[in-house]
DNA sequence: CTTGACACAGAACAGGCGTTCGGGTATCAT
DNA sequence: ATGATACCCGAACGCCTGTTCTGTGTCAAG
């Protein structure tokens, strides 16, 4: 019989386990037995599930409550319930260009970079997958009526319907703005969301490159204290 | 011995097992088991737990997967998990005082007026009981950095430290607003959040009342399509 | 007063479930 | 070869837990 060894890390199986555990909890709402886990992840006996469990738990991906039913538990916070984590993948500021997605960000990226919303703030047909973050610096959105240290989420696109709100970038100024999106004749019209600013006309012959919508913008207040 | 009757509606031990349901789920990540319950509910026996869960199933505010161990969860979403609700009050807008929390408010509001944030964006030690949300109604907070439709975060609170943002009612001026608080020699210093504008200055002696400290600031962009 | 729903206690039963122990089999360095 | 290590099995022990049954006291309707 073929065994992969794996002399650091995840192996196979308690990349299993771990996945197991994820859709199990966020199916029933609570954690599974060790019998259920060792039933779907192809473990015959419940010893070995202990023994892959504690190695889990010794680094740092489970705990367990001992002694009791079901009472193992991620410590990596959540995909569980009823949120999801979008990755943070980097700042937005006016004189740069915004950070792109690659598929490389999306699978893996560390809870400290990233940003749990709960589902029931997002429009229902959504994609969650391909969702990202970025971080707001400096003060140049402030007539996007969005904030130094604000976080604005963003669904990639290259093109957008009259009045959405679009992070674009204008090569021919050099500048990454966020603004309400409008197809006019000749030209398109990028309306500030703040209602007492004027809207900045661009020439359908400049560059207007439209890097993403704008889904939800979140503000912490709580930076003192 | 004394015993409440209630004919219709959850009695207080329906709703202390409620809670409790929560507050353990929230503690451990896994439901409780009926003895649990039944200790920290002060019932003595597992029978009559599983009575008031039978009756907290048939009214819908549980669901259980039977025969197994801790098979109880709330059916009402979520102060499971990593995120919490908060109440939508009302509205906030200039020409009028803010709904102000009662008791009454919470415990029982329904999920359509509320709002779900994830624990992870929260300040570590907010207590997050008492914190409720408003909905920001036209666009007179535009110098708080706060939209038309922007839902306000708040914790009430009556005073405030010199930096907090604060939502404050100037009887004198019959005014609401989001400014950044200080607290100067003879005067108190209310500043916009937007760094283009000037701060408004208040005499100690007129009227200031702090209503609450934002929190969070949460603003969604779908409403076209 | 009887009857029956209702709220509760206690005990007992049967599985569920975590834990532990003795025993296997590969792979690999010594 | 030999031990060390990692991986795995099955069984048994014993507490954990949900379920169920019997019984008790209260209270309101008939």
């Amino acid at each position: 019989m073929m065994m992969v060894r794996k002399s650091k890390g995840l192996g196979e199986r308690h990349q299993k386990i771990l996945d197991f555990i994820g859709d199990y909890q966020r199916e029933y709402k609570h954690p599974p037995s060790i019998r259920e886990i060792g039933e779907h992840c192809g473990i015959s006996s419940t010893s070995v599930v202990n023994y892959y469990l504690d190695q889990l738990e010794k680094s740092g991906n489970i705990e367990r409550d001992r002694k009791i039913s079901r009472g193992v538990r991620l410590t990596n916070p959540a995909l569980l319930g009823d949120m999801f984590r979008v990755p943070m993948l980097g700042v937005i500021q006016a004189g740069e260009p915004i950070p792109v997605p690659s598929n490389a960000d999306f699978g893996a990226f560390t809870p400290e970079d990233s940003v749990e919303v709960a589902m029931s703030l997002m429009p229902p047909k959504e994609k969650v997958r391909d969702l990202f973050a970025l971080k707001v610096q400096g003060d140049s959105m402030i007539d996007a009526m969005v904030n130094d240290g604000d976080i604005v989420i963003l669904k990639p696109a290259q093109e957008a319907r009259n009045g959405e709100m679009v992070a674009v970038w204008l090569s021919d100024r050099n500048e990454t703005t966020l603004k309400f999106f409008f197809k006019e004749k000749d030209r398109y019209r990028l309306q500030p969301a703040n209602p007492t600013m004027k809207p900045i006309y661009i020439d359908k012959n400049e560059a207007l490159e439209i890097k993403g919508k704008v889904v939800m913008v979140i503000r912490r207040v709580d930076r003192q204290n």
